[in-house]
DNA sequence: ATGCATAATTATGAATTCAAAACGCCACAC
DNA sequence: GTGTGGCGTTTTGAATTCATAATTATGCAT
């Protein structure tokens, strides 16, 4: 009998550690691994099916990412953000935002500021349900920041944001502000439609500031 | 007989892999492994005396770093940088480093700053030797840097310096500005000092900038 | 009963083994 | 002469095995 559903054999393969880093992203966001607590590495074998070495090789993929945290001899254990951590990480997110803003309204092209003003367009319906608006809020902000095409600072956005997502009071992301979020978003994205760089950076940078202010 | 030399059996222990990422790095910076050359897993365990499994582990953080390439199932290649991805790193550099010696400026202690204004002191003694000047330069930025306490930007920082140094013209810190480094150096280090924020980031920027000129 | 030393257990870190995929080479067909 | 397909080698990716360090449990002495 032929085995069957092998993934793909040869067109697009992902590697294995790969996948388990994710699930592994995945089971921490969702805090079925808690902040500060150790990593069972033979349980989550099990649990994967799959040896040791792939998980070890993710393990330390995360750490590098600073989700987890390595000990010499005792193992892996999930990160704790201490309040400290937040800011500091929140100030940075801020930083690279509010520049990706001033990038696109400097450089940007015409059909990329429309795309992005369709996008707003889409979060400004949405203010209904939580969920989606958030979703679409966050699709927003990825999108200005692959417009500002600068690979690096997109990964580096996006290890911030993981690690962010690490604090149970993320509330940083999505407080109750629907509203005035969405009226700071707007800001920004006249300032970039008018090639305001300044201005859009500045807005984004207040955005941010007030998201904060909201959480403490 | 009692065993000799075993280093300190508790006290202050590293993981092996970080030892042998520590190595990796060193070699690509010495361009003993080129970028956009194969890494040859096999040779380099018997160089190093070990198996494959702690240099894979290393292999695989020098990866998140972004000073290796994995390819699936063809294993791992040195990163080779675009121009155009000097400019996307530069420019974060920038950016982080201007907004630390603001932070600095706003939130540095006395002492903080008189350090500070004592490395430079050092900086502009040691004009005459190249690489002694290059080393004093470092320095200064990476306690700046310090000084700003953000270890996650420490951490952003410290990478995006090693992916810059896999550039053979990473003139971009070494030109022979000697004297104008050390006049921008100075206007920095003089706004942090009178606790203007806003000009030592402007200067710090500029400071980047007219690396990023002289290099072109 | 408590504290310390020592033995047993467990988990980690690293080496080794194994299977499968990629690469190169050569023969063969067109 | 060129292109294509199969065979053998090499190398990767993953599982397994092994050794050592850490933790827990146990026993003994005070």
């Amino acid at each position: 009998m032929a085995t069957i559903d092998l993934p793909p054999p040869s067109l697009s393969r992902r590697a294995l550690y790969q996948d388990v880093a994710e699930r592994l992203r995945e089971q921490i966001f969702a805090r079925a691994l808690e902040p500060g607590s150790w990593i069972d590495e033979m349980k989550l074998c099990a649990a994967y099916g799959i040896s040791r070495t792939p998980l070890r090789e993710a393990l330390k993929v995360l750490a590098v990412e600073g989700l987890v945290t390595m000990k010499v001899g005792r193992g892996a254990y999930v990160t704790e953000m201490s309040r400290d951590d937040v800011a500091q990480v929140y100030r940075l997110l801020s930083l690279l935002e509010a520049d990706a803003a001033a990038q696109v309204a400097t450089e940007g092209s015409d059909e990329d500021i429309a795309e992005l003003r369709a996008l707003h367009a889409r979060l400004e319906k949405q203010t209904r349900q939580r969920d989606a608006f958030f979703a679409a809020n966050e699709t927003f902000h990825l999108r200005l920041l692959a417009l500002a095409r600068n690979r690096w600072r997109e990964q580096i956005v996006a290890d911030l944001r993981k690690v962010m997502k690490l604090n149970r009071h993320h509330s940083l992301f999505k407080q109750g502000r629907v509203a005035e979020s969405l009226a700071e978003h707007r800001a920004v994205m006249d300032a970039i439609e008018a090639r305001d760089a300044e201005a859009a950076a500045r807005l984004m940078r207040e955005h941010f500031q007030r998201g904060l202010e909201a959480a403490a």
